[in-house]
DNA sequence: CCACGGATTGGCT
DNA sequence: GCCAATCCGTGGA
């Protein structure tokens, strides 16, 4: 059960439950890094379950390697992967330990450092609507815009660098649950969740 | 040792 | 809408 009130951090046992519990119950809250000073933030609006035991599209689904071992801890730290030659994405574990579940973070609407994912992202501190809709609508994007990287694989997620606030619930009527992106096999998993209308997703 | 392909992106048609 | 870029983890020989 968690008892965290809106504008506190997520403890353990919010992530220690089931990714397709969690996953849901991501939508809305803040995800926020830190470094030093400076304060990058945004609103979570699109993530996909990953449950290891059962689905083959998930990165532990054969087992663990050197690459997917941080997808075995227990729930409550960040798994961050390479992909493509060209990006990272960023997942949070969730569940018991050896159990190989995570939640990809596809999509955030930004709210703090905005200047600084800007720079990030596109190496200039003032962009177009177009690019400030492009900000942070896809995995690899958040990781570019919040400058996440390997450094940041298995990091603890209730410390002080990487953690996410508890926010008002989204309603049911509010979520949007479909297919999976960009995989080839257990496609048929309605295991992708994002917040209706909201223009920050990567696509419907 | 080598070949393969990926939880993506961005540019071009 | 289609496809190349890019590279490293993984698995088979």
């Amino acid at each position: 059960m968690n008892h965290t009130k809106p504008g506190q951090k997520l403890s353990k046992s919010f992530y220690q439950r089931s990714a397709l519990k969690v996953a849901a119950e991501l939508l809305g809250k803040i995800f926020v890094k830190r470094d030093g000073r400076k304060v990058l933030s945004g609103i979570i609006v699109e993530v996909e379950a990953y449950i290891g035991s059962i689905d083959q599209a998930a990165h532990s689904f054969r087992g663990k390697t050197k690459r997917n071992q941080v997808m075995f801890n227990k729930g409550g730290c960040l798994y961050v992967y390479f992909t493509y030659g060209n990006h990272f994405c960023c997942n949070v574990v969730t569940g018991k330990e050896e159990e190989g579940d995570a939640v990809l973070i596809r999509a955030i609407q930004p709210i703090d450092g905005i200047d600084r994912m800007m720079l990030n992202r596109f190496g200039k501190k003032s962009i177009s609507p177009k690019e400030k809709l492009n900000l942070t609508n896809g995995p690899g994007k958040i990781c570019s815009a919040f400058d996440i990287n390997s450094k940041h694989n298995g990091i603890d997620l209730t410390g002080n660098e990487i953690f996410i606030l508890n926010n008002k619930k989204i309603s049911e009527s509010e979520i949007v649950t479909t297919t999976r992106i960009g995989i080839k096999k257990s496609t048929e998993l309605l295991w992708r969740f994002y917040i209706k209308d909201n223009p920050f997703i990567s696509r419907k």
